[in-house]
DNA sequence: TAACTGTATTACTGTATAGTAATATAGCAG
DNA sequence: CTGCTATATTACTATACAGTAATACAGTTA
């Protein structure tokens, strides 16, 4: 589990940056992005392959403006990459980090659940 | 009929498991809370120690109510934790979680700005 | 009891944005 | 050219929520 470089050692407890506004504006804006059902089915539906607007549409069962503003937001965020092929436009996810950041919200989600069941089931006994 | 590869494949290559609508409400509201800044700023500022919200107010300089309302937000989303300690609430980080997407995102944003980067500057050759 | 302190809540305002319908734009077919 | 198809954009409405001021509440002290 090697930490990035040993030159920050101090960097595991107590201690921590204080991230100036801007770059909080920059995170808050990445977690902005994923803040969307509509947003995370889309990328989900990707995953890694690559589909057209239409595959999308069709496929999330959403109306195509709704799906192509969505996508939008992602290409703006860089989350995804598109590229045309005649008439349609073939969107791919750009940034594999999605699929750790949802992998770890999942798991604190679980986590968080199966911690409320335990005090549930405590407090009918 | 330029192209008819996967109409009738139904593209189902590698997907990954076809999340709920439920579950993609909880995991977009998750996101939702760390969208954020002045909530990022406040977990940033609590780091591994516990702070009353009086000591979170000083430290960020923002109002005591819009903190409390934060902390409030935060405290819903199961991200901190509280105890009250005479006239004082005092808060603590209740998901470590948190440290980890951050760091995902800020590496990602960084690999995305030094791609920017490395795009103007062959656009200037 | 009353006064004081730290925190939470309420009410309000402004802003951002998701969803939608209609329209615009781009590329292909005839 | 005309029509057709896939996608993007515009305009609009409704909802959500951040920030703020005033107030309520809880715990302490005199």
């Amino acid at each position: 589990m090697a930490r990035s470089k040993e030159t920050e050692m101090k960097a595991t407890r107590k201690t921590h940056k204080p991230l100036t506004d801007e770059a909080l504006e920059l995170i808050a804006a990445r977690f902005r992005v994923l803040a969307e059902p509509m947003r995370l089915k889309i990328l989900n539906t990707l995953g890694h392959d690559e589909m057209s607007v239409g595959e999308l549409v069709e496929a999330t069962g959403a109306l195509q403006a709704n799906i192509s503003k969505h996508l939008g937001v992602l290409l703006d965020g860089g989350l995804v990459t598109r590229r045309k092929e005649g008439l349609s436009v073939i969107y791919r996810i750009a940034d594999q980090t999605i699929f750790d950041l949802c992998e770890t919200v999942c798991v604190s989600l679980g986590e968080r659940l199966a911690a409320q069941q335990q005090t549930i089931k405590r407090a009918l006994r």
